[in-house]
DNA sequence: TCTGGGGTCCTAGGACCC
DNA sequence: TCTGGGGTCCTAGGACCC
């Protein structure tokens, strides 16, 4: 038997959220900015019809929004989580395949419902939703995720918000009008590459020699292309997998130049990092802390490092988090620049409760690894070259090791930003 | 002046061990 | 000191997603 899969996505999420507490904002140009009021990442049917683009930064569409008198809402992540949530629970009601993919999106098994018209059901589920919740969605369904992600983008120009990509005969049609860039899995560098060689539509993908797609996209690129075709590769994923990293990081509304501000917003990442970490009931083997200056500088000197460093034993304890990721800070921090972005990253999560030393890594190799850790730290944010680098008492001589650095950069071991043993 | 934040996967290539 | 293959582990970098 085929598999059946939907893909129910809400319309405009952000702003329609924001239409469920305020009625009057039907029918009226609505956008949704991101952190600092920085740029547009929601935007309502009006709104995307005066040509506000997704992205933009706020200042550049400002008289814009300004002359069409566009409503304007700073982000509100707290109400959005909890709206999807309910939608999210919505679902289940309807089947119980139901895989949570985005905040604003899931993916739906509805192979139980192959006898019944699955346009109807998704009618059905589409109709409940708004009545429960009160938002608006589209549902796309086919025998693939792939298939499904561009029936429901399908579906969003269709009236009743549903199309059913499997029983249409229009398919190849349909997949010869989308964009090759258009399709899930095929981003902006990938439609570039297929563009220069001749692959514009979807279907032209569909129709590309198989060896040729391994190729030049490898096994994910085979992934999709099958999808187009037909045959299922990416299964629904009832339980998402553990979460291997988390980020708490922000761009800052003014650059700011100081150690102790810095400080003051790395501790504040490390502590809500932390609280991911402890809500998970999870730990953290290392930590990774970066500062950047702006993207948008113009002359402006520009500067980024990072520094990643490992916990004597995996935590979540947030005063040592903190300890530990301001430690990285003074190690990265250069006087004399502006700074617009800075973050905390926890890395190798695992469970809590199975949580065990690594009995088997020997010191010499942890140091190892902490030298050549910090050493690409200083590596990724100068480019490329070769360093030699060593240090007195491992075996006979100097051990050496060779990284890639940027050109025009030397070092010496005594340079290097690690303790000596 | 003002340009988001948080994730995952795949591959190539080096280190290391036998 | 050189030769060499096979396997594993690790990382950066590049790609993708919302």
């Amino acid at each position: 038997m085929p598999r059946i899969f939907g893909l129910a996505d809400c319309n405009n999420f952000y702003v329609s959220c924001e239409r469920v507490f305020d009625p009057t904002l039907k029918r009226r140009p609505v956008v949704v900015l991101s952190n600092n009021d920085g740029c547009i990442i929601a935007r309502s049917e009006e709104a995307k019809a005066l040509g506000i683009p997704m992205g933009a930064a706020f200042f550049e569409v400002r008289s814009l929004i300004r002359r069409h008198r566009v409503e304007v809402f700073s982000s509100n992540y707290a109400l959005y989580g909890d709206m999807s949530q309910r939608v999210m629970e919505s679902f289940a009601a309807f089947t119980p395949e139901v895989e949570v993919y985005s905040i604003d999106e899931a993916f739906l098994g509805l192979d139980g419902f192959s006898g019944r018209d699955i346009a109807a059901y998704c009618r059905e589920i589409r109709a409940k939703i708004g009545q429960w919740v009160g938002l608006p969605i589209s549902i796309g369904t086919a025998e693939t995720k792939t298939l499904a992600k561009l029936a429901a983008r399908l579906a969003k120009k269709s009236p009743g918000g549903v199309f059913d990509l499997s029983s249409s005969p229009l398919r190849r049609r349909l997949l010869a009008a989308t964009e090759v860039g258009d399709v899930w899995g095929v981003g902006s560098r990938l439609a570039r590459m297929l563009k220069a060689n001749g692959v514009h539509s979807a279907l032209d993908l569909h129709d590309a020699p198989d060896a040729w797609i391994r190729k030049r996209m490898a096994v994910t690129g085979l992934r999709t292309a099958m999808e187009l075709r037909g045959v299922s590769c990416i299964d629904l994923e009832r339980q998402p997998p553990p979460r291997q990293t988390t980020v708490v990081s922000r761009t800052f509304a003014r650059p700011v130049e100081r150690l102790d501000e810095l400080g003051d917003a790395v501790s504040t990442f490390a502590a809500r990092a932390a609280e991911k970490l402890r809500r998970e009931r999870l730990v953290a083997g290392n930590v990774a802390v970066f500062i950047t200056t702006g993207r948008f500088a113009g002359e402006e000197r520009r500067y980024a490092n990072g520094a990643t460093i490992a916990f004597p034993g995996p935590t979540s304890h947030g005063g040592e988090i903190i300890r530990v990721a301001l430690g990285g800070l003074e190690r990265i921090y250069r006087p004399g620049y502006r700074y617009k972005k800075a973050g905390v990253m926890l890395l190798d999560l695992a469970a809590e409760d199975r949580q065990q030393p690594d009995l088997f890594a020997p010191p010499a190799r942890e140091r190892d690894r902490r030298v050549i850790k910090a050493l690409d730290d200083i590596n990724r944010n100068l480019g490329r070259g070769t360093i030699r680098y060593g240090w007195p008492g491992a075996g006979p001589g100097w051990r050496m090791q060779q990284r890639r650095l940027s050109p025009g950069y030397t070092t010496r071991w005594t340079d290097l930003p690690v303790a000596r043993g």
